[in-house]
DNA sequence: CGTGCCCTTGAAGGATTTCAACAATCGTGG
DNA sequence: CCACGATTGTTGAAATCCTTCAAGGGCACG
């Protein structure tokens, strides 16, 4: 399922240059080098750690998407992110205790690995690099924000424009987005109910019916938002400017 | 509405000792002393700051209750988390932009403030403080997951018991609970709906219907469940150990 | 003694879920 | 290469959870 790459090393780093992501220096991309463990493929489908154990690694993402979740024991399930290419995977159980959380390939990924262990080092010896960290962790917390007003607040068409206009985001973002606000992902409708919290079913409907009104084309394989600010006003979706974010 | 009152010396910070929370050594009293810029005092009903704000503090709770939610323009309203003595507030504002939630005071609250501009010195020059303040970013985002699985995958009822439990196990661990699983605290019906993600009249006749059932006793101002064991098993709430949670 | 906020309850309507069945797609092994 | 099972997407109909609308009572505050 996964195998260990060749590491590249962080100079050739293929985040550096990326539209919202903010370059390291020389300096920094030497620290990081020192720090880091080597990378991993995994395919979609694949785990990086499953709930409940406490891996021995903190990891970026180089490429792909992931997503995250938490199951209660009588299988439900909440998908509570996505992981995009520079997103830090791993941080809540940085700190003892295994995780909460799952996560779960969605598109093949490679991933590069820190130790858990050098990690209070880390952020001792560096301190723009900590800096950079809590910066991950309050942004991460913000989404989680979003994510918590859309199942609380926002009824099923608006959740599924809400998600749909989020993912094309962050996708763009990260510079993995097709033309014309489009993005190919694999996304299965029960992982998408897994997200918003809706049956599997409803979301099936809703999903139909964004189609034919032609808000979101959210077809098998691909989204599409043909008018993101039409989108945006109908989900009360409001992206901030958001400037580039930092990572490794 | 809210007063400058006199600083209190770290050393003598309310804080330390409280069951939940980790003591800070002599050295580090220090460190913190030199950032502390004042305290400031809220009652019930005070804001922290609004949404949209760009806020120049940072602040630790020292004392009371309060709330964090996001407004969408049309009115509806989430709450997002609740914090408690030792919680970090506005860390999200503390990188650039304005914050997009408001806090509210619940309870009384005295607070600790920090300026905003001195944060990256700050994590520069402590490095274990600045490995507190991940630690504390990421248990936020742990409990915002909690809430996420709640609102999308929990029915009302359990929703209802799950933010009952979790409200009485937190004051306990800051010291704030009453005895036999109770805690005095003044909210809303219409404040735990827009926890929830309820209505109002739903929420009000769940409570009710747990009322009758004893698994959880929320009359106005007082929280009470009888059996906390079989609470969190209705509501598949796994409280973690959760070892003590470091502060300021 | 009003006015406003909060809690409470009934009844009707609507959004979402569940149950059920079937078509479409895909990977795999014979 | 085709057949097969397994997964995913689609749709109808009935049941339910939850919301909205509406109204009244209690309590605090000026």
């Amino acid at each position: 399922m996964n195998r260990h790459a060749q590491s590249i090393p962080c100079k050739k780093c293929p985040l550096q240059g990326r539209p919202g992501l903010r370059e390291l220096d020389e300096c920094q991309l030497e620290y990081m080098q020192d720090f880091k463990r080597g990378e991993m493929a995994i395919a979609r489908g694949g785990m990086v750690f499953e709930q409940g154990q406490a891996g021995p690694h903190l990891y970026t993402v180089l490429e792909g998407v992931l997503i995250r979740y938490r199951s209660l024991d009588d299988g439900r399930r909440q998908i509570v992110n996505f992981m995009f290419p520079g997103d830090l995977i791993g941080l809540q159980g940085a700190f003892d205790g295994p995780s909460n959380h799952a996560v779960e390939v969605l598109v093949d990924s490679r991933l590069c690995i820190f130790d858990r262990s050098t990690f209070p080092e880390f952020i001792g010896s560096h301190p723009r690099l900590a800096y950079d960290i809590t910066w991950l962790a309050a942004k991460e917390e913000t989404q989680l924000e979003e994510h918590l007003v859309s199942l609380g607040q926002r009824t099923a068409k608006e959740r599924l424009v809400y998600l749909a206009v989020w993912l094309v985001d962050r996708a763009q973002k990260s510079g993995i987005a097709g033309k014309g606000n489009t993005l190919t992902i694999p996304i299965t409708q029960t992982q998408v109910a897994d997200m918003l919290g809706l049956s599997l079913v409803h979301t099936n409907r809703t999903m139909r019916a964004l189609l034919s009104e032609g808000l979101v084309e959210w077809t098998p394989g691909e989204i599409c938002v043909p008018d993101m600010e039409a989108a945006c006003d109908f989900a009360k979706f409001t992206h901030e400017p958001d400037e580039k974010r930092p990572f490794l």
